[in-house]
DNA sequence: GGTACTGGCCTTACGACGTAAGGTAGCCCG
DNA sequence: CGGGCTACCTTACGTCGTAAGGCCAGTACC
């Protein structure tokens, strides 16, 4: 009963995640153009200013919800265990990308937010290696599974694939200290690199890779197309 | 020689037209943020109010900057004259959307822009009409070619294909003078709200329709991994 | 010729936004 | 006890979209 009681009960502290925390619920019930910095601190019972105390900016903020919501995913997708050896592959990545479908639709706007990030978060990171390694458990050769991802693209992870290739090509990008956690991802970058030294800047071509998603579709429903009329 | 020549040549008047290409002039080089009302009029020589003579207000501007490039694309597209019979169709389909994704990286922003569009532009039903035929030209129901343009989704014109069903479903929602513009669309819309005349709220089931495409690419990769490692 | 109307453009102003600059109150440590 | 640090707040600036209303050159009509 104390030196508070008139002023109400102590708001909690803020903190960054605190606000991040706010930061999710505001978009996924008002949508991303109700995500300010004001509503965000009227939220959390606290002035605008005072947030700048723990995130930089705005960008900030977004760039820590895209990896909040990218966290909850690979926690989600991690905990299906599903075999991937052999052709058990195509089931283990299926069932893989629904389920992180079904948490991107408790945050429409999470897709929007992927795509204008410019800094990879590592949390995406984190996921893109795993569906490698389930391709590779399929014996996908590290230049197939890498059409894939550009293939699956926005269906991997609700957001268009042309952004995904960093802007200076090598494992560079990759943090060291994530090297090891990303071992497809930093082979496939490897690989690739090797395959076509010349191209360390943009080293995705995204017509071929437009082409190569466009025909795999085009010839899936060919065949749909020849089944249904015969 | 005349009276405004100390006030400079006349400018020419503005007109609905004449923003709309400014508008398409800034984003192209600018990106979407450099598209404000007041920089469109700095770029037209005149204030930012003025504009609102010629467009209610900036969301009239994106809807027609939006038109304007799908207009674009049609006529880049109708001009291609590929023939379409049959297993032909898959070609055809091919050129048309390599020939769209060509127009649409000289305007990277208007994916973005079709995205936020409620109203889906006339220009764009012409479009996947346009695709629609093509399809049916190669022997594809309408329920299979409805199909087939979710699963092409953001590669048949940039932008995501969740958005593309209206909102309240019916071929009510194309207009009445566009209708015999559109008879693929038409019948298509017609055939399905036969099929499940229950939904005429959302008939498109977004779950069917993204498991409808993601199978199409695992089929599709699977096939590529078996002839790869065979 | 006057006069009223009107279409096209401009000026001013408001509230929302992100955020720079600088204040203040409580706390810890010497 | 005093200085510095942490966490928060106040004020203010420049940007945005746009509401409200003024001005001015035709044009229509008597």
């Amino acid at each position: 009963m104390a030196a508070d009681a008139e002023a109400g009960p102590v708001r909690a502290p803020l903190s960054r995640d605190r606000v991040l925390r706010a930061a999710i619920g505001i978009a996924d019930d008002g949508g991303l153009a109700g995500l300010t910095m004001r509503r965000l601190a009227e939220v959390l019972g606290a002035e605008a200013m005072s947030l700048y105390y723990h995130v930089a900016n705005k960008d900030e903020v977004l760039d820590g919800i895209a990896d909040v919501v990218a966290r909850e995913i690979n926690e989600v997708v991690d905990a299906l265990e599903v075999p991937s050896a052999g052709a058990q592959w195509k089931n283990a990545v299926r069932r893989r990308i629904l389920a992180a479908r079904q948490v991107l639709l408790r945050h429409p706007w999470a897709p929007a937010v992927f795509e204008t990030r410019t800094a990879m978060s590592p949390e995406i990171l984190v996921y893109h290696d795993r569906l490698l390694g389930l391709m590779r458990d399929g014996g996908f050769s590290y230049d197939l599974a890498h059409h894939a991802l550009h293939a699956l693209g926005s269906r991997a992870l609700g957001f268009s694939p042309e952004l995904f290739d960093p802007g200076d090509g090598s494992t560079g990008d990759v943090p060291a200290e994530f090297a090891d956690r990303l071992p497809h991802l930093v082979g496939m970058l490897s690989e690739i690199a090797h395959d076509d030294p010349g191209s360390t800047l943009g080293w995705c071509d995204d017509q071929t890779e437009f082409e190569f998603g466009l025909d795999l579709l085009l010839d899936g429903l060919d065949r749909l197309r020849e089944r249904s009329s015969s």
